[in-house]
Formats: C-alpha cells, structure tokens, sequence
DNA sequence: TGTACATCAGTGAACGCGCGTTCACTGATGTAC
DNA sequence: TGTACATCAGTGAACGCGCGTTCACTGATGTAC
C-alpha cells in the first residue's frame, strides 16, 4: 500500500473502488457504506471526510463510469470515422464492451437507483455519453433520404434500448441462460435494424 | 373489508398485493416484510403464516407476474391470428403495455434479483412467457427465405431485448427524460427491425 | 340445536444484527519561524 | 536545522433505528357429537 496522502493515500478512491466491486458483487441493494469502509481498511466514519454518505458514495461511483463509457464510446466513434457506419457499429460495440469490462460501474450507473440529477457533474458526464451516441446515429442517418429518416434522437434511443436490454438480459450471470452470446445477440440485433433502416445492404 | 377466511380473510393475496405496491413505489430494495405486514395491517410475523420469508413473498409476486404477463402475451398472439405478423407485433406491443400496466409485478420479475430457478412454479411461469414470444417469432421467420432467416429464437431475443431496453430506460420516471413516448419507441423500433428481417415493406 | 373440543391465523414481546450517522478525540503530517 | 504549532485524516465509542425472524400465546372459527 503506497501512501501518497496522510494516512491512508487516497483512501477517496480506494473508497470508490471498494464499493464498485461491492455493488458487482451483491449488487446496489447490498452494497453498504460499512463495508465498504472495512474492505479499505477503514472505520465506516471515516468514509465522512470525503463523502456525504452512502448515496454521494454511489454517485461518485457512477459519475466516474459516465465519464469512462464516453470517452469509450468517443474513441470507437472516433475510430470508425470516416464512414459513418463504421462510427455507428463500433460505438454500439463499444457499449456492450463497457458493460462487461466495468459490471460495477454499469450497475452504478444503471440500476443503483441514483439520480442523474442530484449532482452537476454525474449530470454532465451522462449527458455526454448519450451525445456521442447521438452524433453517430445523426452521422449516419445523413444517408438516408429525408422522407424516409426518423429522429436522429430515437435512432439513437433504440440502439440504447437494445443495448441496455441485452446487457441487463443476457449480459448479466442471472440464471436466464442465454441462448447466444450477448456480442452476438447485440451485433445482429443492430445488423438487422440498420437493414432496416436501408443503410446496409439487404443480403 | 370482506372476510373470507379466518381472521383477516385471504391475508396471503393482501400480503403480496401490498409488497407490489411497496416495490412499485421504492423499487426492489426499498420493500420490506414488514412494511408489507403492516400495510396489510397485520403483525410482520403474520407473514410467516403464509410464507417461508421475504424472499419468499417476492418470488411469489413475480410468479403472478409471470403468469399475467404470459396471459397478456398469449392473448395478444392469439388475436393477431392467422397473420403472423399482427401476432408478433401484438405480443411485443403486449410487452410494454404489461410493464407499464402492473410496475410492481414487472419489476419483481426483472430487477428484484429473485432467482427464476428457486421455485419450480417460478420459472415454468417465466418459461410459459418466454415460449410465446419464441412461438411468435418463429411463425414469422417462416415467412423469411432460409438461406437469410435467423434463428427464432434470436429474432425473439432481439424483441425481448428491445422492449426490456425501452421499458427499463424510457417508460420508467427515472428523471431520464423520455424524448419520445415509450410505445412510439418500441413500435417504430420493432417496424425498422421487422424491415431488415424483409417481413414488412420497405415503405 | 347446543355444547365441548380441535384447529390454526394472527398477536405481542423479544432477539441479535448491521446499518448510517454523530461526535469528541488523537496523532501523524506539514509548515512557520 | 530545530522547535512549536496548525492542520486534518482517521479513530472508537455511541446513538437510535428498523430489519427479519422466533416463540409461546390467544382467541375466533369450524366441527363432531
């Protein structure tokens, strides 16, 4: 253990990462503040001086997974650029690969229960994850003529929704076995909605 | 107040009926057995009457849930009959409005983190729902050349995936606002996908 | 119909537990002179 | 360099709370004769 701080060395984040693997591990119902502490090394009272309590905990937790699931999902649209499509996919993959790298992260931000609202920054950090994913549905539905082009907003809203889905489905070790593997699952599901939408061709 | 049985008169039905209600309003976490108890004004150890404990009551509410909301599918697939088509969309649309119809129940079946497997009368209910949509979807892969027709089962997961997606992050208050109604979401996203299977046309 | 008895749904008190939070404190680290 | 002092991260004890669960009980309901 380096000490970098007084005591501890930064025992803020060894808090974080503490109740990230927590929160994967029972989930956000059985993540307690407590033991989050024990795990660091620490007496709960100390989680004081850097939070507010439990749910600033878990805020902080979840605002540090915004900002990595948009730069994750910025670099993959980067990446595919220029062709939209391209930008599109790997931005789609990129989710799912968030999903299943950072489980305590997902959970945090997803499924803890916390407001995206209770704090500017966790605000700002979420709103930039939905941009990037708005950007590349907006790209792409350039390609697409006028009157046949929904909203960039629900283009992007549906490749959200059946992200979300299979992550929350088939993503998760719930006991619903999951008949393909979720990359599968998520890379077709897209193939065959971006068929749809005419921007890939029909075989 | 009607009595029916001993004392209370069917306490058991109170019982789950108040932790649906409690569940809906705090979601999974916030419900207690004995909040429960009380809400049906009854002693928390009346509950054990009934049940084995709290996991216990709340696998019993997601089994009623399973049941209606594979009542709700079949019914929905049956009036779509003979076309294939209207059965697959009814039953996606039978999806939503069952999530948005009874929050409780949908939530003690997806995200009370009950397992399906800790009761037989559980998971065939979870099953019985799961066979209607791949039941849909495999009617309607019929209608799809071979050489291009994925499975049903992945059609149907794809469907389920989607409508969990949306039900999960547009059709619940979670201060995300919802750019478009949930049911609009759901069906322009099933109409795209259902597009690039080449089932509906593509105009 | 009336009485004695059996059943069993719900009571009320008690339990041990871990929780989130507070508080005055201590003692290691950093700084001014 | 050495000393006195200020800062403040973490301690440890305490709190009130509601939880799930247990237990011996009570008393209303149902039943046998």
């Amino acid at each position: 253990m380096r000490k970098q701080g007084y005591h501890h060395g930064n025992l803020r984040q060894a808090l974080i990462d503490a109740a990230l693997e927590l929160i994967r591990e029972k989930g956000p119902t059985g993540f307690t503040l407590s033991e989050a502490a024990k795990t660091a090394g620490v007496t709960p009272a100390a989680v004081y001086r850097h939070f507010d309590g439990r749910e600033d905990l878990i805020a902080e937790a979840a605002r540090q997974g915004f900002e990595m699931f948009a730069d994750l999902m910025q670099y993959a649209y980067d990446k595919g650029q220029p062709s939209a499509l391209a930008a599109f996919e790997a931005t789609g993959r990129a989710y799912l690969a968030f999903a299943r790298k950072h489980p305590g992260h997902y959970i945090a931000m997803f499924e803890s229960g916390v407001s995206l609202n209770r704090d500017p920054d966790l605000a700002a950090a979420a709103n930039r994850a939905k941009a990037v994913l708005e950007q590349a549905a907006s790209d792409l539905s350039q390609h697409i003529p006028t009157n046949r082009r929904p909203p960039a907003s629900m283009v992007s809203a549906h490749i959200w929704a059946m992200s979300h889905g299979v992550v929350e489905l088939y993503a998760r070790n719930t006991g619903t076995a999951s008949p393909f593997p979720p990359e599968d699952l998520l890379e077709t599901g897209v193939g065959i909605y971006l068929r749809g939408l005419g921007l890939i061709e029909p075989d």
